[in-house]
DNA sequence: TATAGCTTTGCAACCGGTTGCAAAAAGTTA
DNA sequence: TAACTTTTTGCAACCGGTTGCAAAGCTATA
C-alpha cells in the first residue's frame, strides 16, 4: 500500500541506505545521488515512516499532552497554544484526557506504549503524583500551571499565586475599599490557598482590614453564582470581592445583578485569569491576567531542552501576573 | 533503557515469539508458558512497544484529530468528548491544529508520517478538500460537523442546518413575532447559508413575513455585538432575531442591553448550538441545540467501522437538532 | 603516474516487535 | 502401545527504517 524506502531505492537504482541518508539531515550524500533519490521519491510520493525510524533513532517526536481540565474555557486557548507551539518545533501532541478516569498509572502506561519523547501535564488540579510518575519512569516531564514548590520533584511552570493575592490586595486598598472579602475556589485547591495567603499577608502588611473568607464548590459559573447568592442572602455583603478566578467572578457577577445591585457601584469584583470572555463588554471584568502565552512557551522550551540537553535538577518557575483594569472596580479615589 | 521483549524472553527462558504471543490476544500459548512470561514481564516492568508492533500489524491505534476551531468555547466540550470516546475504544488522538496555518497537504503528510489508522476532521469551517485529501491517500476519514451533501466524497456527520432554520422559523412564528430578521455568521460559511435557506423556506411555506438579512464578520462575540450595534444604530430593529450561533447571540444580547432595550420584551433572540454558557442565568438564551454527544459518538462509530469493516461508499449523516426554550423569546401568545 | 586522504556508497546488522511454518509435545483413539 | 490429531513452541524472515564499517570512488599532492 504505502510507499517504502525499498520502493524508492529500487526505482532510483540505489541502495536502501542511500535513500535513508537522503532523508536524514547531516548524512553524507553526493549531489547526484540526492537528485536521483529525490526524483524517485517525488515520483512515487514517498514519505518516510516516523515510527519505523523511531525504532533506531529512539525519538518519536511525540509529546504526551495530559490534562483533566476540559471544562474551563480558558483551556481551549491553552490547547490551541500548546498544539501550535509543539507543531512549530516539529513535535506532535498526543492528547490524554484524565478528566473522568484519573489514573496516573494507566496514563503512564499508555504513553510508554507510544514511546513519547516527553510529557506535558497541563493542569492546576491534577495531583503531583501524575507528573512524578512520568519522571520516575525516566520520561521528561513538565507540569504546566502546576503549583510552585521550593524543592519540586518535577519541573513546574506556573504563576506566582501568592503574588496574585498580593496584587489583588494592593489594588483593592488603592481603590479605597474598606470591607473586603475573599471568594475562593474549592477550599482544597492549592491555588486558592496560595492566593488567599498572599491576599491576607499583603492586607496585614499594609494595615488593611481582615477580610471575610468563603469558598465556592468548584471553579465554575454555577458555583460562583451559588456562593454569591448565599452571601447576599445570609450576610451583609462586602464592598469588594477577590474571586478565585474569572469564571467564578462571572457567576458572582450574575448573582449580584440579579439581586438588583450594581457593579462596581454597590459591590466591586476582581478575578484571576483574564480569559477571553472577561473582556466581553457585558462582563468587562477587572482581573489579574495569567501570562498564558509565556507559561506555555516556557513549558515547551523546558521540555525541548530536556530532550536535547543533559538532565538538570527539577526547577519550579513562577511567572508574574499583571493587573488588567476594566469595569468591575470603582476608580481610584 | 526500556525493557524489551528480548529481556523478558531471556528472563523467562523462552523464545521471543512466546513472549510476543503472550501479549497478543488470540494467540496460542499454554497456561504454564503464559504464567512464566507474565511473571518475568511483571518483574521487569515490561510494556509492549505499540510502535514497533505497528510495523507488522499495520495498525497504530492512532487517530488524527484535525481541527481549526480553537476559539469557539463549544469546541472544548467537543475535544473532551472526542478524546474520551477514542480512549474508551483503545484509540489515541493525535491532535493537529490547523487554525493558523491551514495547509491540507502538510497535515496529510504529518499524519502519514505517523501512520495514523484514521482521521477525524472536526470542523464546520475547514474546506472539504482537507478531508478529501485523506481519503484519496487511502486513510479512513470522517468529517464531523461538516456540511451535508447528497453525494459526499467523504463521510460526514453533522446537523441538518436547513432543519435548524426551519425550527427557528416555526418557533418565532408560534410566538407571534411579526417583524423577523436573520443575523448570520460570516456570509461565506455554508452553515450560515443552509440555516438561512431553511429559515426562509419555512417562513414562506407558512406564509410568514420576509425577514431582514445581515451577516456578522465571524462566529464571535465581538462580531455579533458589532453587527447588532450597527443594526440598532442604523435601522429599526426587528422584533426577533435568528442568530447564526450562540456566541453571536450573546454578543448581540450585550449590544441590545447596552442600548437600553430589554430581551425578550423589546427584542427576541434565538441562537444555535446550546453551548454551556448559554444556560448561565445571566444569558439564559433560547437556542437550538446541536446534538454534540451524538455527532461525536457517531463519528467515532463511523471511523471504527472503517477500520475493521469493508470499505463502504461515503455517506453524509444529518442528526436532528432540538429547541431549548429559555428566556430570550417571549412566551406563546 | 603513484600515493595519500577524503568523500561517497553498499553491505549487513540492528531497532522491537509479529507471524508462517515445521518440529516437538501433548492429547486421543483404537 | 502405536498411530493419528491437535496444540504448543521456536526458528527465521519480515515490517520500514538507521548506522557502523569497510570497500570503492575522487581529488589533491608529490
Amino acid at each position: 500500500m504505502a510507499i517504502t524506502l525499498n520502493d524508492v531505492a529500487q526505482r532510483a537504482g540505489v541502495s536502501r541506505s542511500a535513500v535513508s541518508r537522503t532523508f536524514t539531515d547531516g548524512a553524507s550524500v553526493s549531489k547526484v545521488m540526492r537528485q536521483k533519490v529525490e526524483d524517485a521519491a517525488i515520483e512515487l510520493g514517498y514519505t518516510p515512516n516516523f515510527l519505523a525510524r523511531s525504532l533506531t533513532t529512539r525519538s518519536t517526536k511525540l509529546i504526551g499532552l495530559v490534562s483533566d481540565n476540559f471544562h474551563n474555557p480558558i483551556f481551549l486557548e491553552v490547547f490551541d497554544q500548546f498544539t501550535r507551539g509543539l507543531q512549530d518545533r516539529g513535535l506532535r501532541p498526543l492528547l490524554v484526557n484524565l478528566s473522568e478516569t484519573y489514573q496516573a498509572s494507566s496514563s503512564l502506561r499508555m504513553l510508554q506504549q507510544y514511546s513519547v519523547d516527553g510529557v506535558i501535564v497541563a493542569s492546576s488540579t491534577l495531583p503531583p503524583e501524575v507528573s512524578e510518575a512520568f519522571r520516575s519512569a525516566g520520561i521528561p516531564v513538565v507540569n504546566s500551571f502546576g503549583r510552585f514548590s521550593l524543592a519540586p520533584k518535577v519541573d513546574v511552570v506556573g504563576i506566582d499565586d501568592e503574588a496574585c493575592g498580593q496584587i489583588a490586595a494592593e489594588t483593592l486598598l488603592a481603590r479605597g475599599y474598606k470591607r473586603l472579602a475573599f471568594l475562593g475556589g474549592p477550599q482544597a485547591a492549592t491555588s486558592t490557598q496560595s492566593r488567599l495567603r498572599g491576599f491576607l499577608s499583603e492586607l496585614q502588611r499594609a494595615g488593611g482590614p481582615t477580610p471575610d473568607i468563603t469558598f465556592a464548590e468548584a471553579y465554575s459559573f454555577e458555583a460562583g453564582r451559588a456562593e454569591m447568592q448565599r452571601l447576599l442572602r445570609e450576610t451583609t455583603p462586602a464592598e469588594a470581592y477577590f474571586c478565585g478566578d474569572d469564571v467564578l467572578s462571572i457567576g458572582a457577577l450574575s448573582a449580584i445583578r440579579d439581586h438588583g445591585l450594581r457593579v462596581p457601584e454597590d459591590i466591586g469584583l476582581i478575578g484571576v485569569n483574564d480569559m477571553q470572555m472577561s473582556g466581553w463588554q457585558n462582563i468587562n471584568l477587572t482581573t489579574i491576567a495569567q501570562p498564558f502565552a509565556e507559561i506555555i512557551q516556557t513549558s515547551i522550551d523546558v521540555i525541548v531542552d530536556m530532550l536535547h540537553g543533559p538532565k538538570q535538577p527539577a526547577q519550579a518557575r513562577r511567572l508574574p501576573c499583571r493587573l488588567v483594569e476594566r469595569g468591575t472596580l470603582r476608580a481610584r479615589p
